[in-house]
DNA sequence: CCTCGTCGATACAACGTTGTAAAGAGCTGT
DNA sequence: ACAGCTCTTTACAACGTTGTATCGACGAGG
């Protein structure tokens, strides 16, 4: 059904090597072979055997991004920024789904060879450092998000302490003063960086902290981020703002607010994390860190490419920190004019 | 580095054949051979070189999804099902993001041959019938959502027209009268039969159509649906209710509405399309049509492997249509008890 | 004892591509 | 005329896998 360069080369009476040359653009074709060869091209409608392509090059085409689910707007965007990126690069990307859950990370990361992918960008939930010694032989990673665990790993992440006190550090400045936050957990990397950045603050502005207002978020959805709301607003004295991990976590926690007829920001303050569209768009729209996704995406893909490369000398494990910056919306200093 | 059936053969003393069948599972393979190659598949931790094999077989072993963008809470939710769907059939997916223009449709249609993909899901916003002929030379189709243009391809859809008239129904049956539409485009097949349907309801109760309340949108982003109310909301008698084409142009019309004073649903009704997770927690909440993105979702996968079987005779194109629901909330009938 | 059938293992070729080596053609400079 | 270039083309092998054909061993049946 599909041409191959064989088919190719009977059509225009030259070896399958030169309608390879031509076609990989090598320099010394005869002027007149080469025309012959690109009409045959043409009139068959070649497409290169990538597979084919690929084993020969000793490469398997494929990086693969490695999230707990494409649902999950910051990882959906996330992926159609790494897709583009690879792209530029000659990579299809393989995307994995996790739940966000260890023993599925695991065996993702287990059944991924060499075999299948050049490299992976993992954007781990509750993998453990010994989890990454064991699995994905060989094979370049590249972890998203800035991890406490300890592992010879590239990192791409944002200064997560710094964001969450910048966050914090902004509903203090509007006045603030009972400020709690929604997204602790145990097994989350990350979570502990942005807890410890959002005790900073405190301390910093002379604030008292007070463990009823951190609430805990086994996963990041909506549905964690109304629950621990209720919770917080549960409480003899509840909050007069909310750092949430995420910007799920805030929007549930604002339909929680909005629920209880409090108005948001008079009543309680807002602040998510990641900046998705759906952020910019709620009602009130969200204040939010926004990372810059494109730069996490292409410094991913490149990383994976230096990696790969072999021309580069090998090179110890990088640790990068891309660019963020605080969006100030309604959720905090609500609607200008209004 | 990876290990490969020879090396695991000349481990276990035997032949690459012996070994390869071992991992396949053939019969007839003495006890002791086994054994020994499969301690040497252990000790070797040997896997498959994916791209090989398949290379071998003539098959690809991957599925095409394509789709405007990743970062489309729709798509992102259904890449997601597509993905799990595609696992049980032993199926990796490819994502391509055309951004919904034509163009690149078209030359990501083409670039996909029977050397990249068993087949395509495709999600089409712009393509003409002309299209399909001479692109994806010979690989099976499967396109999501009904589309006006007539092509012998596997749809599946909803039945578009009944969902829209059963949304402006329910506007009509809440007391709305003056229901305007957001997301006509004469490029996009969906939108017209989703105009038909509103017109439909319109006529069915007896309530005149006024082409001023029809708003085009060029794409479907929560911007376009922001500026489209925009327009509406300037009309000297705007709408009473508004019939988006999707939720995130719900969600942008949302925005607008607040931004200018009103209040939804006492001042103007919203309904959407898609049941995105977003709709499901802004502030008000979305009614809107729900289609069932599961069975969307198996239902393409597996009319890919009845078409790349081959054990299933040839049969003709297929039009599944797939169930829907309306999901009433806060943006038509308000938060109860309030 | 010979034939036949079953079981078990192997060599070989092929999937479509490209790197390597080598060979042939045409030229230059001595 | 011949060595030594450059340009152009090709045959061959290899990437890792599996289908086909084949071959040998073994036991059963005549």
């Amino acid at each position: 059904m599909a041409a191959t360069l064989k088919d190719v080369a009977t059509l225009a009476g030259v070896s399958v090597k030169t309608v390879s040359n031509v076609v990989n653009g090598y320099e010394f074709v005869k002027p007149e072979n080469r025309r012959r060869v690109e009409e045959a091209l043409a009139s068959t409608g070649y497409r290169p055997h990538v597979g084919a392509r690929n084993l020969r090059r000793g490469r398997t085409g494929f990086i693969a991004l490695v999230v707990p689910e494409l649902s999950i707007p910051y990882f959906g965007e996330l992926a159609g920024l790494v897709i583009t990126a690879a792209r530029a690069q000659d990579w299809n990307v393989l995307i994995e789904q996790t739940q966000g859950t260890r023993a599925q990370e695991r065996s993702t990361l287990a059944s991924l060879g060499p075999h299948m992918i050049d490299g992976a960008i993992v954007g781990p939930e509750a993998l453990e450092a010994e989890d990454f010694a064991e699995l994905a032989g060989g094979v370049p990673l590249v972890m998203l998000g800035e991890h406490a665990i300890d592992v010879p790993i590239d990192h791409i992440a944002i200064d997560n302490v710094l964001a969450a006190k910048t966050a914090v550090r902004h509903l203090i400045e509007t006045g603030r003063r009972r400020i709690a936050a929604i997204g602790q957990n145990p097994h989350r990397g990350t979570a502990a960086l942005r807890l410890a950045g959002y005790r900073a603050a405190l301390t910093e502005a002379g604030l008292p902290m007070r463990d009823e207002l951190v609430a805990t978020a086994m996963t990041y959805h909506r549905s964690d981020g109304a629950q621990a709301m209720e919770t917080l607003l549960a409480l003899p004295e509840p909050p007069d703002a909310v750092f949430c991990f995420n910007d799920l976590l805030a929007i549930g926690a604002l339909r929680t607010a909005t629920e209880r007829g409090l108005r948001v920001p008079e009543d309680v303050a807002l602040v998510g994390f990641d900046n998705t569209d759906e952020g910019a768009y709620s009602v009130p729209s969200l204040t939010t860190i926004a990372p810059d996704k494109g730069a996490i995406a292409r410094t991913a893909v490149e990383l994976i490419r230096r990696r790969t490369g072999g021309d580069d000398d090998p090179f110890p494990p990088q640790d990068v920190q891309t660019p963020f910056m605080l969006k100030v919306r309604e959720s905090t200093i609500g609607r200008p004019g209004v």
